[in-house]
DNA sequence: ACGATCCCTGACTGGTGACCCAGTCAAATA
DNA sequence: TATTTGACTGGGTCACCAGTCAGGGATCGT
C-alpha cells in the first residue's frame, strides 16, 4: 500500500525522483566540465550521492548520458510549445520563438550541451535519434507559427516547411559562432539576422518586428 | 651541406615530412573512430611507426591535435581561395562556393571533424581560435564574392558582410543536419536551399543559378 | 675516423575512471 | 514481530592510456 500520507513518496516514487535528481546533475556537470571530461564521480559528488549509487540507477553512463540528452530535449520542445501558445499576432510568437532560440548570455547556453551531443550523435545512433526529434520539433513549430500567418493573413510564404528548414539551420549556424566566438558575433546582431531573414522568408517588412 | 642529391631530405626535411605524416593519420583516424575515442597508439598504427615517435615529435597528445586541426583549417581556407579565383561570372563562383560548403556524400565529410572540434572548442581557447580563424575565411570569401559581384552589376546587396554571415550561418546548421540526418534533409535539397538563400541575399532570380 | 646529433623503438609506469560487490539500514509486507 | 525487498555506501578491481626513458642505429659536422 501507501505510507499514512496520501500522495506522499513510495519507495518507486523516491527513485523515480532520484533519477530525476541525477539526470539533472548529470546536465549541470556535463554543462560546466564538457562531455569529455565529465566523471561519473563529478555527477555524484554534485548530488552528494555515493559513486554506486549511479550504476544502480542507470546500467552505465551512456546509458545516464543519453536518458540526460532526452530529458534536456523533451523538456526544451515542451517549453517551445508553451510559448507559442501565446497569445500575440503571428509576427509576434515567431519574434518570441527566435528569442527563445537564441542564448542570453554565454554562460546561460544549453546550447554547449548540442555542440557536445552533435559530435557524440556522428558515432551514436540513440543520441542522433534524440538530436533528430529535437531539431524536428523546433522546425515543425516553425512551420506552424508560419503556416497560422498565412491563414491570418500576415504572412506570405510558398514553402513553410523549407522556409522554417532554413530559419532553423541558419539559427543553429549563428548560435554555434556566437556560442564560440561572442566577440565575433553580439546577441543583438545575431537577433537583427534573425529578424532579417526570418521576415524575408514570410514576406514582410523588417521593421514589422517589435522593437 | 645537402645530401648529393638536390633536393633531396636533410634530416629537417625529414622531420617536417614525418611531421606532416602524423598530422595526416591524425586526420584520418580522428575523422573515422572520433575525437573522444582517437587514442595515440591508434595514430601511431595508422602511420606504422612507435607509440614513442608521437611524442618525439609532438610533446602532447593535445599538440597533436591543435596542429592537425590547424593545418585542416588552413588547407581548406587555401582550397576555397582557389575555387573562387578561377573564372567566371559571380553567380557562377557564388555557385562553386556553395558547392564546395556543402559535403558530396556523407563519408566524404571533414565536416566531422568540425562537429568534434566545435565541441572541443568550447573548452579550449586554441582550438576557439583556429575555428574563428576557419569560419572568418568562409565568411571574408562570400563577403567578397558578393561585393564583386555588385561592382560587376550582377548583384544587389546593401550589407555584403551581413548577407555572407548569415549564409555562412545557414550552411553551417544545415549542414549539421545533413550530416547527422541525411535521411531528413538530401544533398538536392540542402543546396536548393543554398540557392534560395543565396538569390535573395544578393538580389537575383533563384533561376540564375545553373542547373 | 669519430664524436655529436637526430630519428626512432618498445617496454614501462603512474594515474585514472567505469563498474562490481559485499554489506548496511530502513521501509514495506506478511 | 519476523522476513523480505529496495536504496544506498564505499572500498576494491581491472583495463586502459598518455607520457617517459634507456638504448640503437643512421647521418651529420669536423
Amino acid at each position: 500500500m501507501r505510507s499514512a500520507e496520501g500522495a506522499r513518496s513510495s519507495r518507486a516514487d523516491q527513485a523515480d525522483q532520484r533519477r530525476a535528481e541525477l539526470l539533472d546533475a548529470a546536465r549541470r556537470v556535463v554543462l560546466e566540465r564538457g562531455l569529455a571530461s565529465t566523471r561519473v564521480s563529478d555527477i555524484a559528488k554534485a548530488t552528494n550521492v555515493s559513486g554506486g549509487l549511479i550504476h544502480y540507477h542507470f546500467a552505465t553512463k551512456d546509458d545516464l548520458i543519453t536518458a540526460m540528452l532526452r530529458a534536456t530535449s523533451e523538456s526544451e520542445v515542451r517549453r517551445l510549445r508553451e510559448i507559442i501558445a501565446g497569445p500575440g499576432t503571428a509576427i509576434q510568437r515567431l519574434d518570441r520563438v527566435l528569442r527563445f532560440y537564441i542564448p542570453n548570455s554565454r554562460s546561460d547556453q544549453s546550447w554547449i550541451l548540442w555542440l557536445d551531443a552533435w559530435a557524440l550523435g556522428v558515432r551514436e545512433p540513440h543520441v542522433r535519434e534524440i538530436l533528430l526529434e529535437l531539431e524536428g520539433g523546433w522546425i515543425e513549430i516553425l512551420t506552424e507559427v508560419i503556416s497560422e500567418g498565412m491563414k491570418a493573413g500576415e504572412f506570405t510564404c510558398d514553402d513553410p516547411q523549407g522556409a522554417a528548414e532554413r530559419l532553423d539551420g541558419m539559427l543553429d549556424g549563428l548560435v554555434v559562432r556566437y556560442t564560440l566566438h561572442s566577440g565575433a558575433m553580439s546577441r543583438r546582431r545575431l537577433l537583427e539576422h534573425a529578424r532579417i531573414a526570418a521576415a524575408r522568408e514570410v514576406g514582410v517588412e523588417r521593421s514589422t518586428f517589435p522593437a
